[in-house]
DNA sequence: CTGAAAGCGCTTACAG
DNA sequence: CTGAAAGCGCTTACAG
C-alpha cells in the first residue's frame, strides 16, 4: 500500500533499477559515493523492499510455520518462545497456527502454510491425530519439518523430543522411594506418543519394585484439565481410599488433585502424594508446591529451529543428510507435594 | 521447492497458463468440461499456487502481525487465541512477534513485519515503549494498525481496551465493602496506561469512600511477577502490620502474595484479603481462590481482527473512516481470598 | 562502475 | 470459450 519501489528511487535519484537495488544490498560493484546516495534517500523515504517480490526470485521465504496442539499453555508457549527467538536471530518470521489438537484443523494448516510457501514447517501433533497423510504432503514437497514434544514415531523426520518413559519411571521411582504403595496414574489421551510412553514409564517403575498393576487405578484424562484431576480425585478418595499417591500425565490434572485435597483438608503428600510433569510455571506457585518433571520447553524450541536451519541448508546444497532426533535431558523438581 | 506452476499444468493438459489460472478460480468463462479436467489434474499432483507470485498482482498478502510483549502469558494468549481463530475464518495467516516489553524489539518488529507487507498490524505495546514513531511509521504507509490492552492514547488508532480505571475501582470497591480500610496496592511499571489507570482507579476508590491515600503503601512491581509480589507482601507484614488488604495491579503479583501469606499461615482474607486483575486461569486452581477482574482476552482478540479487518476494507474502498475504541465490559469475580 | 533485459509465478484486461 | 500479453517488484547474469 502507497509504498515506494525501486523504481520510484531510480527515477528520483536518475539511477537505473539495477544499480538501486545493487547500491541497498551493498554490492561491491557500485560506488561508495552512488550508494551513500541511494541509502540516504531510501532511509529519508523509509524505502522497505517488496519481500513477495524479493521470494519470487530467490524462492526463499524467510518464513516458517508453526502448528502447536494448544495455543494457552506454558510448555508450548515455553517453545513457541524458543523458536521465535532463534527465528528472529536468522532473520526468519513465524507463523503460528492453533490446531486445538483437531486432526481436521492441522490438515487443514498443514495446506495453507504449504501454500504460503514457507521455508520450512515445525510442529508438534494433534492429540486427536491418527494418520500421517498431511505429513506425506509435506516431506513430499522436500519442504523442511521437524517435530517437537509430539512427534510421530512412524514417519522419518527430525524431531526434538524428550525420553518420557525415562522420565516418567523417575518421578514413580521417587514416590516409591518416599514410602508410596499404591499409586494411581492419571494417563493423557490414548493416540499421543508420549501420553502412551509416560504411561509405560509409570508401568516399568513398578514392575521394577514389584508393585502389582492394577488398571482400576488408572485414569484418562483426554482434555489434560484440572478438572478431570480434580474430579478424578474425588472418585480416588470416596472408592479408593488406600491409593496414597498420584502420578498424573501433566501438572494441570495434579493441579486439580492437589485443590481437591486441599479442600478437603487431607494431608499433601502424607495422605496422598502428588506428582506432576512439564513443570509449569504454577507449579511452584500453589501450596504444596507441586513436585514434577521439568521439561526445557524454550531449548526445545531453539533445537527445533536449528534442526529446521540445517536441513534447509543441506536441501539446497543437494545434500541429503540422516533425519536427527534430539532427545533433551528431563530432571526431576522434589517440591512439598511428595 | 519442487514445486508445479501454472504454466508446468498447462504444459501437461495442453491449455493456456490463462485458462488453467481461470478454471482454478472458477470464471465463468471457462467451459465445465475444462475445468473439471484442471481441477483433478491439479487435485491428483496436490498443486498449491504461489502466493508470492498471487501477492505481486493483487498487493494483498492476507497475513496480518501480531505484537504482543509477552508470549507466556495466560491473557496476551488469549487475545492470540482470539485473533487466530478470526483470522483463519478469514482465511488469514498471523506472525506473531514477541517484543519481550522491550522497546528496541518493537521498533525492529514493526520494521520487519511493514519489509513483508503485511495486510495490517495489531499490537499491544511494551511497558518500555516511551515514543511513537515506529507507530506514525506504520500509519504514514496507510496500513491498518489496531491496538489491544495497551494502548497509546496520543496515536489515533482503532483500539480495543477496557476500562481499566472503573475496574480497579469495583475492585478496591469490594475491598471496602468487606470491611477493608489499609489497602495496599502493588502497582505496574510507570509507563503504560493500563498500569497508570488502575493505580488511579484505586486512589479514585479510596477518594471515594473516604479512605487517605498513603503512598508508602503503593509498591511498585515493574515485572509484574509472583516474586515480586511475594517479596512486597513480606515487607508489608514485617513493616505495615496496620494493612490489611493488597490490591495487586496483576494476578501474578497477587499469586506472590497468596503464596507468602500460606507460608506464614496468615488468614486470607481475615488478616489480608488479597485482589488481584485479569482473570487467569491460575486464579482458580490456587487455595484460596483469587477475586480478581475478568478481563475478556478471546473477545479482545476476535474484536481486534474485526476493526482490522473492516479498517482494510475501508481503505480498499478509499473510504476515510474513524478510528474506533471498543471499550470491552469487565466482570469482578469473586472468589475466597476476599 | 552502470544499466538493459530476462524471469520468478501469478492475475486479468483484452482480443479473437 | 480460449489464449497472448502485460505487469506486479524484485534479483542477477550479462554487456558495455
Amino acid at each position: 500500500m502507497s509504498n515506494l519501489t525501486l523504481k520510484d528511487i531510480a527515477k528520483t535519484l536518475n539511477l537505473s533499477i539495477t544499480t538501486v537495488s545493487k547500491a541497498l544490498k551493498d554490492y561491491p560493484d557500485v560506488s561508495a559515493k552512488t550508494k551513500e546516495r541511494v541509502r540516504a534517500y531510501a532511509e529519508e523515504v523509509n524505502f522497505t523492499p517488496n519481500a513477495y517480490a524479493a521470494f519470487l526470485r530467490t524462492q526463499e521465504s524467510k518464513i516458517i510455520g508453526v502448528i502447536i496442539p494448544r495455543l494457552n499453555h506454558y510448555f508450548f508457549s515455553n517453545v513457541l518462545k524458543g523458536i521465535m527467538k532463534a527465528a528472529e536471530e536468522h532473520s526468519y518470521m513465524v507463523i503460528v497456527l492453533n490446531s486445538e489438537e483437531s486432526y481436521e484443523l492441522e490438515q487443514k494448516q498443514v495446506d495453507r502454510l504449504l501454500r504460503q510457501n514457507v521455508d520450512g514447517i515445525l510442529m508438534s501433533i494433534a492429540d486427536s491425530t491418527h494418520d500421517l497423510e498431511h505429513i506425506n504432503k509435506i516431506t513430499k514437497q522436500n519442504i523442511p519439518l521437524v517435530f517437537f514434544d509430539k512427534y510421530s514415531k512412524l514417519s522419518n523426520c527430525s524431531s526434538v523430543i524428550i525420553n518420557d518413559q525415562n522420565a516418567a519411571f523417575a518421578a514413580v521411582e521417587h514416590l516409591i522411594k518416599q514410602g508410596k504403595k499404591n499409586i494411581a496414574h492419571f494417563r493423557g489421551p490414548l493416540l499421543p506418543q508420549n501420553s502412551i510412553d509416560r504411561f509405560l514409564g509409570y508401568r516399568k517403575a513398578l514392575d521394577h519394585y514389584g508393585i502389582e498393576y492394577r488398571k482400576e487405578w488408572v485414569f484418562r484424562c483426554d482434555d489434560i484439565s484440572s478438572d478431570e484431576g480434580y474430579a478424578y480425585t474425588q472418585s480416588i478418595v470416596e472408592e479408593h481410599p488406600e491409593i496414597d499417591a498420584i502420578f498424573a500425565v501433566a501438572d494441570m490434572p495434579a493441579i486439580g488433585a492437589i485443590k481437591y485435597l486441599n479442600e478437603q483438608k487431607i494431608e499433601i503428600p502424607n495422605q496422598i502424594a502428588v506428582m506432576g510433569f512439564s513443570n509449569w510455571k504454577i507449579a511452584n506457585l500453589i501450596t504444596p508446591g507441586l513436585s514434577t518433571i521439568n521439561q526445557p520447553g524454550e531449548l526445545m524450541g531453539k533445537k527445533a529451529f536449528e534442526l529446521f536451519y540445517t536441513e534447509l541448508q543441506n536441501i539446497k546444497k543437494g545434500v541429503i543428510a540422516e533425519k536427527q532426533i534430539v532427545e533433551l535431558e528431563t530432571d526431576l523438581i522434589i517440591r512439598n507435594s511428595t
